[in-house]
DNA sequence: GTCTATATGGCGATAGAC
DNA sequence: GTCTATCGCCATATAGAC
């Protein structure tokens, strides 16, 4: 009996995109060279050819599995069967602690989406994006007389920009208020999933 | 008697200046060519190397600039002598309007910084940042019982997270919840600051 | 699959005519 | 001050030996 193979990356081409990862995240796809990427990986220049032809679809690569990331982790649990404070609660700590192993992604979406803002009409479409399921969630809270009344868009942009802005300023928070130590800011940025989650509530309470 | 003349720059260096602000802020130094720039200020490659001799020389002038009236303006209200939530309301209104004629601005200094962190070691210790004074502030009104307590530096990136995150996501913000009506997501992010303005209060009622 | 060598093109920068 | 012409470099990408 014939087991098929299944379609497993070569280690190479896993290194160059662990390489590519890296560097693109840090500097865009304009700062980042072919030999650069090769040199983060320790292997040849015309490697990276031979396994993804050309930078532009490395890079796409990249760039729609960092997307996915980024979106995918909300939509998950705004699924979830639990109650809405724990919702907001678990929405929190799960997406610091995806930032917090990848400091660069809110930075480097944003540079690239502005940078060519046609990237997102296939991505969204493909990503099949739903605000309104968690829109209409909030409503509902609103509508039980749980929470105040608020702008559902409003407040889910809220609970959004207190988790991801420390990281997308990080090099300049960490700087001035923490004299650059990093321990102390990763330090910090865990205080801050308590720290939010009550900012949050008390914000809402009713 | 002779008048000294005010240095005033020539035409052709403000349009170069003008262009480069707009094709830097967007696509960053290093997505940004000199014929780019050339192009969009309507003049010649040349020019724009006798004016300011390398891209680099251009692009920290430009970064510099940008740089400042990101992190004065904070400075510039906190040392105002009104009571904290006048500062507060003050903080969000005025850079709200800042970044409204400036959507690019958080963006361009993140990406410009991750990709060279060296360029903070000279700005911040020219711009003469203190925090300490801010996160004194905050302190005082938690000693007086005014705001429950928290830490105030969490409090400060709080602000700064509301009112910069709205702006650094925009064109992800806008396609999603405003179908890329560019329009109605300013009106949103006007609606804003009254909205975040009740969001932080409440936060922190004591 | 991996390497070296090379083609091709664009970019930053300068020289020099006007 | 403004333009054209050009140099030198480095990046992407390909060809071809092993």
């Amino acid at each position: 009996m014939v087991k098929y193979k299944e379609k497993s990356a070569s280690e190479t081409e896993e290194r160059i995109l662990e390489a590519a990862k890296h560097e693109f995240m840090r500097f865009g796809i304009e700062g980042t060279s072919i030999q650069q990427i090769a040199d983060a990986a320790c292997i040849n220049k015309s490697l990276v050819h031979y396994y993804f032809r050309t930078k532009e679809k490395l890079f796409k690569r990249i760039f729609i599995e960092a997307f996915s990331s980024f979106i995918s982790h909300v939509e998950d649990i705004i699924n979830r069967d639990i109650s809405f404070q724990k919702k907001i609660e678990q929405i929190i700590e799960s997406y610091i602690d995806l930032l917090k192993n990848n400091s660069y992604l809110p930075g480097f979406i944003i540079h690239e989406v502005n940078r060519n803002p046609d990237r997102l009409f296939e991505l969204i479409q493909n990503a099949n994006i739903k605000p309104q399921k968690i829109i209409n969630q909030i409503s509902i809270e609103i509508e039980k007389g749980k929470i105040r009344k608020v702008d559902p868009r409003h407040f889910f942009i809220n609970v959004l920009a207190l988790c991801i802005f420390p990281f997308i300023a990080r090099p300049l928070l960490q700087r001035i208020f923490f004299n650059n130590n990093e321990k102390n800011y990763m330090k910090f940025i865990d205080e801050r999933k308590k720290e939010i989650t009550e900012f949050i509530i008390q914000s809402i309470k009713s």
